[in-house]
RNA sequence: GCCCUGGUAGCUCAGCUGGAUAGAGCGUCCCCCUCCUAAGGGGAAGGCCAGAGGUUCGAAUCCUCUUCAGGGCACCA
């Protein structure tokens, strides 16, 4: 709708441009908005305003001029000039009366656009590093990636979705020694464990299933290596473990203990995000990028390039010449890649895959860290640009008053899969990506398990359940309604409530447009919560099983499209839609 | 110290990227089931949009400064 207005504003400043009333302008703007109440109609245009300067008149006589060129057109009642100069478009009845027979036609598919051009969009979320269990704050990631590429997806992106395996860095050998020295402890060994390794439960649970099936060899005799253990740093103690358990164990078995953790603890990951309604299409692996020697190729194309200078014994990444705040490190003065080094490649394999568009979903705290990406995106002459960094704040979990405080190597936290078995997967989905991501985040679990009208994802759901029930009634009564019949004549919609939802329903597009251009999935909420709130409305105020049969299948049209935008919508969500509540 | 975020009703937050009287939910107060689910609806009260300048026809929105809160500034990931 927007865009006929636009067309008909358009073909009419084109007039007046041939009339020199206002210039010649080949990047004309032309922005229609919806209004907010209804004495200014049904969209407004603020162009008589934008261009009265360059005109030289006033934007009430340029509006009048505007309106005057206006062409013929079956959907508009009326162009009024209101204010300052706006102009505002009153729409006929039946052009509101047909959103239901659009949505009714398009079914699952209203709403969908394809601004998106099929444009190759990688995204990339959650990336948790796999040294236990998703918790809370993985929890928000994970809801909002996939809420963002659902949104691209129906807008016409080619989307792929990513989560990035850190499989290879120092966190991950101290993984493996975490779980050798429970395999150890449960051999019978008789050693301590390491204050710096990972305390939680599911550790043992690991080791003891390595002993199950190694029972016995990867056990090395206590006194051997006790000695690590008086080493006051926690750091260097647990360092000088892994490098004491390589050397011993042999590289071979040292995979698999390490291996042993990894693949458990994905398995882990894998199966909770799927019971949260999130699936990648692929897991990629940081281990596959140093072990095919991209990490490498890659330094050495920066180094071609001068891009590396040795410092101190490390190589150094000059992103400082590129906008960053310092220079970065690549390879420690140990020999050792850094994390940064890998992600360098990554960033080029992602390129080299042929995504016109890669989004990295990060958590906040890696803000500091989308300037050296960036350079190094720039100096392999990879277009920064396409580079999109979304930035999720942490959520803070509350259970009513009392704030819920978690670390991951204490072992103390709440995972994402008991948040899920407590308030349920549609509040927690829905909660999550209820505020704007960059926006800090107060997760109340009374709230979301409470069924009441605080709790927005029940109000919305309760509308759809209300509509199921509505169309069950009828049945009951042997009322008769076919959809295609009962489209032919809607033209009895004209309740103030009625015309109201149907404004809503139209607005639908619009919102998923919006919200999947600008990464906000919030937008889409507040949307079904004002959808909802139109149909409550409605349902309190006009009666649906009414004797007038045309009316009533009119009436029957109009909620079996409001049902259907509900399912559309919480469906992006990965929400339920149930019939029954 | 430098760099990000944010400050909007008592509380939690929107505000369509510069528009018309600043909006929801919760909480408070009043009203509505002989009627399709009251997990609902209607109404009232509640605001110096942190503060000060600036940009222009017009600012909660853009720019500067101040202030407060959270986060980030590794040869960790």
């Amino acid at each position: 709708m927007k865009k006929q207005i636009q067309e008909l504003l358009l073909q009419s400043l084109a007039v007046l441009e041939s009339k020199e009333i206002i210039p010649a302008s080949n990047d004309l703007v032309i922005k229609i908005e919806n209004s907010r109440g209804s004495k200014h109609g049904d969209f407004a245009s603020n162009i008589a305003m934008t261009l009265a300067k360059t005109a030289k008149t006033n934007p009430r006589q340029l509006a009048q001029n505007i309106i005057d060129k206006l062409p013929e057109s079956d959907v508009l009642e009326r162009v009024e000039i209101a204010g300052p100069g706006f102009i505002n478009f009153f729409l006929k009845q039946n052009a509101h009366q047909a959103t239901v027979i659009d949505i009714l036609n398009k079914g699952h598919q209203y709403g969908d656009s394809i601004v998106g051009a099929n444009t190759p969009t990688l995204i990339e979320f959650v990336s948790a590093n796999p040294t236990g269990p998703l918790h809370i704050g993985h929890g928000r990631g994970a809801a909002y990636g996939a809420a963002v590429a659902s949104l691209l997806k129906k807008t016409g992106f080619d989307v792929s979705c990513e989560y990035y395996i850190n499989d290879a860095g120092r966190q991950m050998d101290i993984l493996a020694i975490s779980v050798w020295l429970r395999y150890l402890q449960h051999s019978g060994t008789d050693v301590p464990f390491a204050e710096n390794a990972y305390q939680g439960d599911y550790i043992t649970d690991i080791a003891v299933k390595l002993h199950n099936e190694h029972a016995g060899e990867f056990i090395l005799p206590a006194e051997s290596f006790i000695a690590l253990f008086k080493e006051e740093d926690p750091e260097l103690k647990i360092d000088s473990l892994i490098k004491y358990c390589i050397d011993n164990l042999g590289e071979e078995n040292y995979r698999i203990v390490f291996d042993a953790g990894l693949d458990s603890i994905l398995i882990t990951i894998k199966n909770d995000l799927i019971g949260f309604g999130v699936e990648f299409d692929n897991w990629f692996s940081e281990r596959s990028l140093v072990e095919s020697n991209t990490v490498k190729q890659c330094i050495a194309k920066l180094i071609k390039n001068d891009w590396v200078y040795e410092k101190d014994g490390a190589q150094w990444f000059r992103s400082s010449k590129l906008g960053d705040e310092k220079d970065r490190v690549l390879i420690r003065e140990n020999g050792q890649a850094t994390y940064f080094a890998s992600d360098v490649a990554y960033h080029l394999n992602k390129v080299e895959r042929g995504f016109e568009k890669i989004i990295d979903v990060w958590g906040a705290d890696h803000h500091g860290y989308i300037a050296r990406v960036k350079a190094s995106m720039q100096a392999l002459a990879l277009s920064p640009e396409k580079l999109e960094i979304l930035l999720v704040q942490f959520a803070t979990l509350y259970r009513g008053k009392e704030k819920l405080q978690m670390s991951t190597r204490s072992g103390e936290f709440i995972t994402l899969k008991e948040l899920q078995d407590e308030v349920g997967k549609d509040a927690a989905r829905f909660f999550y990506i209820m505020r704007k991501s960059e926006q800090h985040l107060d997760f109340d679990l009374e709230l979301a398990k409470s069924e009441s009208n605080d709790n927005p994802v029940y109000y919305i759901q309760y509308a759809h359940a209300r509509i199921c029930s509505v169309f069950r009634q009828l049945a009951e009564k042997g009322i008769k309604y076919q959809q295609a019949v009962a489209l032919k004549d809607v033209s009895s919609l004209n309740e103030p409530h009625e015309i109201k939802l149907l404004a809503t329903l139209a607005r639908y597009p619009d919102v998923i447009e919006n919200a999947a251009i600008t990464y906000e999935p919030h937008q889409l909420a507040y949307y079904l919560r004002d959808l909802a709130n139109d149909f409550h409305t409605y349902y309190n105020a006009n009666q649906f099983l009414v004797e007038d049969d045309v009316v009533r299948n009119a009436r029957l049209t109009l909620i079996a499209a409001t049902k259907q935008v509900i399912r559309n919508g919480l469906s992006l969500l990965s929400v339920s839609s149930p019939e029954v509540m």
